[in-house]
RNA sequence: GGGUGGUUAGCUCAGUUGGUCUAGAGCGUCUGGUUUACACCCAGAAGGUCACAGGUUCGACUCCUGUACCACCCACCA
C-alpha cells in the first residue's frame, strides 16, 4: 500500500533513471511518424541552473512530453553554450583570486588559459547535465551537443566564409564600443546605461562657446559643426577657417553645416570627436572628415595630448580644464549636468569608443537568396514573420521585432577575447603587402597568422537549432559542402525546421532574431529545403521569474534568489514545475515565492492520495487493478456518468490548450477538475458503491492527462494502476478527444448535483444541524425517475433519514431552491426557519433578477442584435428570458405568501 | 526622446474575436467539521463601482480616445 503522503524525494531519481534507461528519449530519425523538435536553449556552460532556465526546461517538457503521448516522433536536443565573455571572466577571477596573479591572459598566455576555461567548463556542464535531469526534463541526451564542439566548429567556419565570399561578412574600420578593463569590443546589447552627474564645461573655441562633459577628448577637435538653419550662425559658411587658441596652442578649424546638430542644445554649436563618438563617427563619414585617436586602448592618453600623454582620464581632466581656465578658454562649469554613461554589462567597466579594425556581417546587402528572391538578411527577417512562416507568442512581441529590425545595424561579430570560435582568417605579412586566406582550414606553406580575434558567441548560437542535427561524423569529412553536410544528415532531414522555440523574452533579439537571420541564409539558396527553411515555426516567450515583491532575482543579492535545486528538494520537481506554470501568461512576468510552490505540493499529494483512495478500494475488493481492462470503464450511477461527462470534457478542453501553447488555462483546468470535481464530489459521492473498474480507468485517464505537467508523481502511481499490458505512462498514447455527447445524461445529473449542492447550503444559510426528513418538490415529472434512483446517494450526503418527494410546490418554498429550474428542496425545518430572513433574502433576489430581465429585454428588442447575433446566441438569450421570468413570478408569489 | 505592456478581492494573478461573467482561482481571513484517501484535509462565508474620465454599442473587464501611476525595451545629445 502507499504511503500516507508522496515523497517526491525518494521517488524522482529513481523514475528518471528508469525513463533514461528505457529509451524513452530517444528520438529515431528513421521513424515513420510525424515530427516534433525543441531545441534547447543552451544554458552558459558556467555556474548553476536558475529559475530562467527551470521554467524554460518545465515549460519545453511538457510540449514534448505532449507531444510524444500524441504520437510524434519527438526530439528534444539538450546542449550547452561556451558563453564566450562570460566564461572567460568566470575563469580569469577565479585564477586572479585563487593564485593572485593579477593579469592572468598575459601571465598563462593563450592556450594555457583556454585549457584552464575547457576544465572549468567541463566540471560546470556535469553540474547543469544532472540539473537538468533533475527537473524531468524528457530530452534525447545521446544528441546533447556543446556550442564550442568541433563539429560546430567546422559549421561556424562553413558559414563564415560563405558569407564572406557572399559579400556578407566584411572588414571594416567601425566604431566600436571598447572595453579598456577587459580589453575586448562589447556588443551594444551588452552595454547598460547608468545615470551619473557630472560638470559640464563650456569653453570659448575662437569665436564660438562650445559644451562638453569630457574635455579630454577635445585636443583633436578641429570641427566645428552647427546647424544649417540655424540663423545665429548663418554669416559662416560651410567649409570656412579659422584659427583658434586651445588647449595646446592654435589650431586650424573648419566650420561645418549639419543637420544632425541640435540647435536648441547649449549653444547650438559643437566640435566633434570622430574617433571616440558613435554620432560624431557618423557625422565624420558622412562629411569626408579626418578621425583622429586621443585615446589609447589601454585608456590612456596618447602623444597627442602633449604634456598630458600617458594619463589616465580621471587624472588629466582636471589639469585640461584648469590649463584652459588659466588660458582664459572656460567660460562655465555647470555642475548638475545629467547624463546616462554606458558601462559594460559584465565589470561594470566604463566603455570607451574607439575606431578599431572588426568583422561585420552586413544586413542591407541584397544578395541573400530567399524563395528564389535576392533580399538583404534585413528583408529576409521581416518577411518570415511577416508571411507567418514564425509565429511570435504572445503576439505583441512581434511588433517589438520588426521594431528592432527597423533600427538594426550592421553586427559586429569579432571579439578580443580568447575563448570561443576564432574567426577563420589566416594572415600572412610580406614586405609590401598583406595577404589573407579566409577558409575553413588553415592555409599550406609557412608564415601564416591566424586573426587573434574569437566570434561573438551569438554567432555559433545562431546556428543551433540546425548545427545540432548535422551528423559530427560527416563534419570530419572536409570534401563535403555545408549544403551536403545538411541534406546528409538524417536528423536534420526528419527534424528541422524545429516547431518551437521556448525562450525568455529578454533574448528575443540577442538570440531569436539572429537565428532567424542565419537560418534562412543557409538554407535559402537549397533547392531541396525549397529554397529556405526557417529555424523554427512559432516562438514562445515566457515572463521573467521575479521575487515576491516583484524585483528581479540576482545573483548579487542571495536573498532574493530562489533555488530551483532547494524547492525540488523541499518540494518536488512537480509541484515546482506547476508552480511556475500555471497562473502565469506568456511574455508576463510573474512572481514566485515558497507558498505558491507548497501549495501545488498539497495537489501533488491530493492526487497522490486521491490514488491511494482508489487502490485501497481495489485490495478491500480483492481486485488487482492491474487486470482491469480499459474496457471494462462502463458507467453505472449517475455520478459516473457525471463523471464520465466531465472527463471528456476536460480532454477535449486540455488538448486543445495545450496545442495552441494555453498551458496555464490546461493546469487550471486539471486542477480543479482534479481537486474540485474528482476528489471531494466524486469520490465523495461514490464512497460506499464504489464502481471499482469505472474508478481505476478514470484515474488512468487522469494521469495520463496531467502526466506532462508533473511527470513523476504520475508515472509512479501509473505503476499501480496501470493495466498489464500498458507501458510506462511517458509513452502511454494520450486520449482521443471527442466531441461532447451526452446532453441528456448531463441534464439529469446536473440536477442530483444541484440537489446535494442546494441541501448543504442551506443547511449551512439556517444553521440546521439535522433535518431527519427532506422535501424534494418536482416542477418536472421527468426528474422523478433520476432522483429515486439515487435515494439512497441522496439521503446519505444530505445527512437525512428520509425524503418525501411532491410533484406540486408546496407552501413553504425556499428562496435557495430558485438555483434549481426543475426540483425544488424544502428541509422541514419546525419552525425554526426564519421568515424575516428568507423574506429578505427572497427581495434581494427579486431586485436581481429584474435588473438582469431589464438587460436581456434592452438586448432582444435591438434589432441589430437579433438579425446579426448568431441564433444560437439569441436562442439562449430568449431562454435565458423566459427562465428568468419564471424565476421572478416564484420568487414574487413567494413573496406575497410571506406577508 | 521613441516604443511596448500593466493597473481586476488583503496578497499573487487568470479572464481566447463585446452577450452562459448577474466578474473567477490560489494564498490569506472568518465560521463549522475526529465523515473508514488526504489537516499537504472537508463544508461554508466575507471580500471587487474590473485605475480614472469620456466615447462607440441595445449591451464594455473586454473596443476607441485621453489622464494618472508602475514596469520593461530601444536610442542617447555634444
Amino acid at each position: 500500500m502507499l504511503e500516507k503522503a508522496y515523497d517526491p524525494a525518494g521517488t524522482e531519481d529513481r523514475i528518471y533513471a528508469m525513463w533514461e534507461s528505457s529509451g524513452a528519449f530517444r528520438a529515431d530519425a528513421k521513424s515513420e511518424k510525424e515530427s516534433f523538435t525543441v531545441s534547447m536553449p543552451p544554458p552558459n556552460a558556467t555556474g548553476q541552473l536558475h529559475l530562467g532556465h527551470a521554467v524554460m526546461l518545465a515549460l519545453e517538457d511538457i510540449f514534448i512530453r505532449f507531444n510524444r503521448m500524441r504520437g510524434k516522433e519527438v526530439l528534444w536536443v539538450p546542449g550547452t553554450d561556451h558563453a564566450a565573455i562570460a566564461t572567460e571572466n568566470v575563469v580569469i577571477k577565479q585564477i586572479q583570486k585563487e593564485e593572485k596573479i593579477p593579469n592572468p591572459r598575459a601571465k598563462l598566455g593563450r592556450e594555457e588559459l583556454i585549457r584552464r576555461i575547457a576544465e572549468f567548463v567541463e566540471r560546470s556542464r556535469d553540474t547543469i547535465r544532472s540539473q537538468v535531469r533533475k527537473m524531468g526534463s524528457s530530452c534525447d541526451w545521446s544528441r546533447e551537443r556543446y556550442t564550442l564542439e568541433p563539429a560546430l566548429n567546422r559549421l561556424v567556419n562553413e558559414v563564415f566564409v560563405s558569407m564572406y565570399r557572399d559579400g556578407l561578412i566584411y572588414r571594416g574600420h567601425r566604431i566600436v564600443n571598447w572595453d579598456p578593463k577587459l580589453q575586448t569590443t562589447v556588443s551594444d546589447d551588452e552595454i547598460v546605461y547608468e545615470e551619473r552627474k557630472d560638470p559640464f564645461y563650456t569653453f570659448q573655441y575662437g569665436p564660438f562657446q562650445i559644451g562638453t562633459s569630457r574635455p579630454e577628448t577635445k585636443f583633436g577637435d578641429k570641427y566645428v559643426v552647427m546647424h544649417p538653419e540655424d540663423e545665429r550662425y548663418a554669416k559662416y559658411k560651410h567649409g570656412d577657417t579659422f584659427t583658434a587658441e586651445w588647449i595646446n596652442g592654435p589650431i586650424k578649424a573648419t566650420i561645418i553645416k549639419d543637420k544632425a546638430v541640435d540647435p536648441t542644445f547649449g549653444t547650438g554649436v559643437m566640435t566633434i570627436t570622430p574617433w571616440h563618438d558613435t554620432v560624431d563617427f557618423e557625422l565624420a563619414e558622412r562629411q569626408d572628415l579626418d578621425k583622429e585617436q586621443i585615446i589609447g586602448f589601454d585608456g590612456k592618453l596618447l602623444p597627442i595630448a602633449g604634456e598630458f600623454e600617458g594619463m589616465r582620464i580621471e587624472e588629466a581632466r582636471p589639469k585640461i580644464v584648469s590649463k584652459l581656465e588659466k588660458k582664459g578658454l572656460l567660460v562655465k562649469i555647470d555642475e548638475g549636468y545629467i547624463h546616462n554613461v554606458a558601462l559594460s554589462q559584465r565589470g561594470k567597466g566604463l566603455i570607451e569608443p574607439q575606431i578599431k579594425e572588426q568583422w561585420f556581417i552586413d544586413v542591407n546587402k541584397r544578395v541573400v537568396q530567399w524563395k528564389r528572391r535576392e533580399l538583404s538578411l534585413k528583408e529576409v527577417m521581416q518577411e518570415v514573420v511577416k508571411t507567418g512562416l514564425i509565429k511570435i507568442i504572445p503576439e505583441r512581441f512581434e511588433k517589438e521585432y520588426f521594431h528592432w529590425i527597423d533600427n538594426l545595424r550592421d553586427w559586429c561579430i569579432s571579439r578580443q577575447i580568447w575563448w570561443g570560435h576564432r574567426v577563420p582568417v589566416w594572415y600572412k605579412k610580406s614586405e609590401s603587402a598583406v595577404d589573407t586566406h579566409v577558409g575553413v582550414t588553415p592555409p599550406e606553406g609557412n608564415g601564416w597568422e591566424q586573426d587573434p580575434d574569437t566570434l561573438d558567441t551569438w554567432f555559433s548560437s545562431a546556428l543551433w537549432t540546425w548545427s545540432t542535427l548535422v551528423d559530427t561524423k560527416l563534419t570530419e569529412d572536409t570534401s563535403l559542402s555545408l549544403q551536403d553536410l545538411l541534406l546528409q544528415s538524417p536528423d536534420f532531414m526528419k527534424f528541422h525546421p524545429t516547431d518551437v522555440l521556448e525562450t525568455g523574452y529578454d533574448i528575443i533579439f540577442f538570440w531569436v532574431a539572429r537565428m532567424v537571420l542565419m537560418t534562412t541564409y543557409v538554407t535559402g539558396s537549397i533547392a531541396e529545403l525549397e529554397y529556405g527553411q526557417v529555424p523554427f515555426e512559432t516562438v514562445y516567450l515566457h515572463g521573467l521569474i521575479r521575487t515576491r515583491d516583484g524585483r528581479k532575482m540576482s545573483k548579487s543579492d542571495p536573498d532574493t534568489m530562489i533555488d530551483p535545486l532547494d524547492m525540488i528538494g523541499k518540494y518536488g520537481a512537480d509541484a515546482l514545475r506547476l508552480s511556475m506554470i500555471v497562473g502565469q501568461s506568456p511574455g508576463n512576468d510573474s512572481r514566485l515565492y515558497e507558498e505558491k510552490i507548497a501549495g501545488y505540493r498539497n495537489f501533488v499529494n491530493k492526487l497522490w492520495n486521491a490514488s491511494r483512495f482508489v487502490l485501497m478500494q481495489c485490495d478491500q475488493a480483492k481486485v488487482d487493478p492491474h487486470t482491469i481492462a480499459p474496457s471494462d470503464m462502463k458507467p453505472k450511477s449517475l455520478a459516473d456518468h457525471a463523471l464520465l461527462y466531465e472527463l471528456l470534457s476536460v480532454r477535449s478542453d486540455v488538448t486543445d490548450a495545450i496545442a495552441t501553447y494555453r498551458l496555464s488555462e490546461a493546469g487550471e483546468r486539471l486542477y480543479s477538475f482534479v481537486w474540485d470535481f474528482f476528489c471531494d464530489w466524486y469520490l465523495e459521492l461514490s464512497k460506499g458503491e464504489v464502481n471499482i473498474p469505472f474508478l481505476v480507468n478514470a484515474l488512468r485517464e487522469i494521469l495520463q492527462l496531467i502526466h506532462s505537467y508533473c511527470p513523476f508523481v504520475t508515472e509512479e502511481l501509473w505503476s499501480h494502476v496501470k493495466y498489464n499490458e500498458f507501458g510506462m505512462l511517458i509513452q502511454h498514447p494520450w486520449p482521443l478527444p471527442i466531441s461532447k455527447g451526452h446532453g441528456e445524461e448531463r441534464e439529469a445529473f446536473q440536477v442530483l448535483i444541484d440537489v446535494v449542492t442546494t441541501v448543504r447550503r442551506m443547511r449551512s444559510d439556517y444553521g440546521v444541524e439535522q433535518a431527519k426528513t427532506i422535501a424534494l418538490i418536482l416542477h418536472s415529472q421527468k426528474y422523478e425517475d433520476v432522483l429515486a434512483s439515487q435515494k439512497e446517494h441522496i439521503l446519505r450526503l444530505t445527512k437525512a433519514d428520509q425524503w418525501t418527494l411532491t410533484a406540486k410546490p408546496e407552501k413553504h418554498q425556499n428562496a435557495a431552491s430558485t438555483f434549481l429550474p426543475g426540483v425544488e428542496v424544502h428541509i422541514p425545518l419546525e419552525g425554526l426557519l426564519d421568515l424575516a430572513k428568507e423574506k429578505a433574502s427572497a427581495e434581494e433576489e427579486r431586485d436581481r433578477l429584474k435588473t438582469y430581465k431589464k438587460g436581456i429585454e434592452g438586448k432582444l428588442k435591438n434589432k441589430a442584435f437579433v438579425e446579426n447575433a448568431p441564433t444560437a446566441v439569441v436562442d439562449q438569450e430568449r431562454e435565458k428570458l423566459a427562465s428568468t421570468e419564471e424565476k421572478l413570478k416564484k420568487i414574487e408569489e413567494r413573496l406575497k405568501m410571506l406577508k
